[in-house]
DNA sequence: CAAATAAAGGACAATTTTGTCCGAAATAAC
DNA sequence: GTTATTTCGGACAAAATTGTCCTTTATTTG
């Protein structure tokens, strides 16, 4: 992380973010939650900040929320953990997750914060923004769970370094 | 702004952001003073503030760090103000104003927050992600404070709504 | 039924980002 | 030189996000 001054504060940069932490933490998860359920296993809240180097306690509150969202399947006592039906994982998209986690209207801001991104009354960068984050919306809402989880499980990709 | 909950809090959300308010700011600045300089006119910080409609006291210190940065020209006392010269327009990118402020190492980040980026060892997303982000540098590389501004003084942009 | 286990949830703390206030320094006009 | 104006810079405050701790609740096993 680079710092960088404005004024007399230090602060400490957060990359071109697009995802919040939570959002991170939450398409990680469910992505191992995923690959392990495709092996019929269970995984603890233990295991998942374990494997995608996140902490736990706010993992959990992720968790939580993804379970409520119908997104990932939840069930306490021995033997509990979290799990995705196999079903559903063709279903899942990342857009899902980005919602639950961030809330709806998403896609819809300004790139330099209007309140509302308008062609009829763009601002300076929308004809250049605009097309950049339709990708991205369309990226999100082709992007299957399934398939982060199949990259996963075969070993293409990994969850953390 | 959509409200959501995480767990026991609630927080609003900030979008699919991609530059931060200071950045947003900036870059409305920068426009909006560029725009004024090709008419040669000196723009005081009150009055940019205003045609941005962003908080004086925040815009002073990313103005401060845009000056430093030599991006734009600053001479106080009275018809003091702030000044982009005419033949450094072309030059300067939207990927300058963004460096300055939120600093640099920017673009490499990876979308789920794992370390490094790294194709040899990407994250599930990487795939997805990779295009749209070089996208967006090349778009912030290849965009001039010219662009942006005539395109405002024609009348053809805005930049508060 | 008791004990052990794991998620749910509330309260709270730390950090980061955003935003404010006010005096100092520079400069132009008188 | 004095005054008015405008940026500079430091300290401080508020808000949002991220992260922790601890108690409760549900569930399995013996
Ligand atoms: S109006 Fe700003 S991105 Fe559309
Ligand atoms: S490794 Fe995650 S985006 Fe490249």
């Amino acid at each position: 992380m680079s710092e960088n001054k404005i004024g007399s504060y230090i602060f400490a940069v957060n990359y071109l973010v697009v995802f919040s932490k939570a959002c991170e933490y939450g398409i990680k998860a469910t992505t191992y939650i995923a690959s392990q359920s495709l092996e019929e296993r269970r995984v603890s809240l233990k295991s998942i900040a374990e494997e995608i180097d996140s902490p736990v306690a706010f993992t959990a509150k992720i968790l939580q929320t993804l379970a409520r969202n119908k997104i990932i399947d939840s069930s306490k006592g021995p033997t509990g953990g979290f799990l995705i039906e196999k079903k559903k994982m063709d279903e899942i998209k990342l857009s899902q997750i980005v919602s639950a986690i961030d809330g709806d209207n998403i896609y819809k801001g300004c790139g330099l914060g209007l309140s509302e991104c308008n062609a009829s009354r763009p601002c300076p960068v929308h004809h250049h923004f605009a097309k950049i984050r339709n990708d991205l919306r369309k990226m999100l809402e082709n992007t299957s769970i399934n398939e982060l989880a199949s990259g996963l499980e075969v070993g293409l990709t990994y969850l953390k370094r």
